[in-house]
DNA sequence: CTTGAAGCTATAGTGGCTGTAGGTTGTATC
DNA sequence: GATACAACCTACAGCCACTATAGCTTCAAG
C-alpha cells in the first residue's frame, strides 16, 4: 500500500514512533488511513505536520501551545495577533527562566567557593550553605 | 504530645503537608514518632533536615542528589569531594540548560521578528518559521 | 463535651513521553 | 508459495516531583 508507514515517518522527522503514537492519541495528529492489516499509513500532509510539532517542541512549546498554533495554520485569517502572543509568551518564559537559573548559578558557586581550600577534617562548608538559607546572598 | 506536628513542619519550611509526607515514603526523612492517635510528630533533628532539603530543591538539585548530600552529612569525614562534585555537576547543568535557553530566546526572537509588519492577508510567517527547521539559524 | 481544624491513608492525576508484554502484519528472499 | 524477521499493533505500567481528591480519625481549644 502506498504512503508512509510511522516507523518512516520517525526517521524523517526523529520523533519516536511511539511518541508519534501517542501525539495522534492527544489530538495533534489525525486518524491515519490504515492498511487492510491495520497499520498506519501516512501521506505529506502528516509529515509536514509532525514536522512543525517536532520543531515547536524543540523551541520548548508545550502540547497545549502546538495544539493552539495548529489550529492557527487551519484558519490563516487574523492568525497573525494570536501566533505572536504565543511566540512572545513563549520568550517571556525563557527570559524568566534564565534569569532564575542565573541567580541559581551565582549561589552556587558562592557555596562551593566557601568551602575551597578546607581541610579534610573539618565538616564540609558546601552542606553547611546548602542547610542554612539565611547564608544566601539572593533570593530564589 | 511534645514535638512538632506536620503542619508546623510545614509552616516553618514552606513545604507543603503533603509533599513532606512524600519525602517520608521517598525515605529522604526518617519514620518519624507517632502519637497514640497515630499523628507524626517531629523533632528539631527533622525540621533542620527539612530545611536542607527545601533550600537544595529550590538550588534545583533532584531528590536522588539530595539523597546523596544527605548521606554526606551523616558521614562527615571525606564528604569534602563529593559534595562538591556534585554541586559542580549541578552549576555545569545550570550552564548548559542557560546556554540552550539563549539559543531558543535568540531564535524565537528572530521568529517573530520575521513577520512583524506583515498584513493581515498574508498567512503568518511564524507559523511558517515554526514548520521550516532548515529556517533556523542556530541549533537548538 | 462539643466543635472544627488538622491530621490520616490510599489512590489517581499532571506532562510528555518511555518501556514492556504479547501478539499481528508486511515484505524480501528462497 | 513458504518462511523468516523486522516492523507494526494495542494496552498498560512507569518516570519525576508533586498535587488533588475522598473519606475517615484525632487533637486541642472553649
Amino acid at each position: 500500500m502506498q504512503g508512509h508507514s510511522i516507523g518512516l515517518l520517525s526517521k524523517r522527522t526523529g520523533v519516536k514512533v511511539t511518541t508519534i503514537r501517542y501525539y495522534e492519541g492527544r489530538g495533534l495528529l489525525p486518524d491515519p488511513g490504515r492498511t487492510g492489516g491495520g497499520q498506519r499509513r501516512y501521506g505529506d500532509a502528516e509529515l509536514d505536520r509532525l514536522s512543525f510539532i517536532a520543531h515547536a517542541r524543540q523551541l520548548g512549546f508545550d502540547l497545549d501551545a502546538i495544539a493552539e498554533l495548529i489550529a492557527l495554520q487551519e484558519t490563516p485569517h487574523a492568525a497573525h495577533g494570536d501566533a505572536h502572543r504565543i511566540a512572545k509568551d513563549r520568550i517571556i518564559e525563557i527570559r524568566d527562566r534564565i534569569a532564575r537559573l542565573r541567580r541559581l548559578e551565582a549561589e552556587l558557586v558562592r557555596v562551593v567557593k566557601s568551602c575551597d581550600g578546607q581541610s579534610d577534617g573539618q565538616p564540609c562548608r558546601v552542606l553547611n550553605a546548602l542547610a542554612d538559607h539565611q547564608a544566601c546572598e539572593s533570593e530564589h
